[in-house]
DNA sequence: AACTCGGGGAG
DNA sequence: CTCCCAGAGTT
């Protein structure tokens, strides 16, 4: 018997159709950062996350470049003075833990030569990798096929599929499963850039641009006002 | 499961 | 003014 809580062969259709979709959608939509360039080494794909934890995008975009223009490596960085990486952080926010994350993360990256392990299962002891920062290791550093979930990812998977049912993203093994549903296949990164990009600018967190949406055919939430609409 | 960190932008 | 942002660590 399936647990009640497994991805369903209907919602792995709806998964894959939205997939195809935002690929096209973000193939004119999508967005451009300095992180996504081919070339960009690993140290700034992996580092850049801590920067964009709870943070938007673009404010980061603004930061990028002076950011490792001065930390320009793992051993730079970790041998940054902790005071000196709080005032630089400062306009981004969450600055003091953010130095104490990004110097402990530098270090382990620094002692393994840049090197992280290739499973999951190891990233539980290194300093500011959770969740999503583990799979963000395993996709850009180890070539696994890996969805970046974040509130965005979560909003329009539970916006488009099915409402949440946990609290914390990162244990909602539905939303795992389904994101990862989502991603499958060559070019994962690109997969989660676009379904990202779609929840910056249409699926927002306010105010959802539904009726320019391309998928709003098929989307349960849009149903769900549709619905509300009519029962004004 | 709920709190906290944090400045800046959007509404 | 309130809400939100490519989360993770702590309680």
């Amino acid at each position: 018997m399936p647990s009640p809580d497994a991805l369903t062969r209907g919602q792995k259709v709806k998964l894959s159709r939205l997939a195809r979709d935002l690929l096209d959608w973000a193939s004119e939509h999508g967005r451009t950062f300095p992180w996504r360039d081919d070339g960009v080494s690993t140290y700034e794909k992996i580092a850049v996350e801590v920067l964009l934890q709870r943070t938007t995008a673009t404010a980061v975009s603004r930061f990028y470049g002076a950011f490792f223009e001065k930390y320009s490596g793992w051993s730079e960085l970790a041998s940054a003075e902790v005071e000196d990486l709080e005032q630089f952080l400062k306009p981004l926010g969450l600055w003091r833990r953010r130095a104490v994350a990004l110097i402990g993360l530098a270090r382990y990256a620094r002692d393994r030569n840049g090197s992280f392990p290739e499973h999951q299962s190891e990233h539980s002891e290194i300093p500011a990798v959770g969740q999503y920062v583990s799979n963000a290791i395993l996709t850009f550093q180890h070539g696994q096929s890996l969805p970046l979930i974040d509130v965005n990812m979560a909003r329009v998977i539970e916006r488009f599929v099915r409402p949440r049912r946990l609290a914390d993203i990162r244990y909602d093994p539905w939303l795992q499963d389904a994101a990862k549903w989502f991603v499958r296949g060559r070019d994962s990164a690109f997969r989660s850039w676009a379904i990202l990009d779609f929840a910056a600018l249409t699926c927002k967190a306010r105010k959802p641009e539904c009726p320019t949406c391309p998928v709003r055919r098929r989307c349960s939430y849009f149903a769900g006002t549709k619905q509300a609409v009519a029962d004004r």
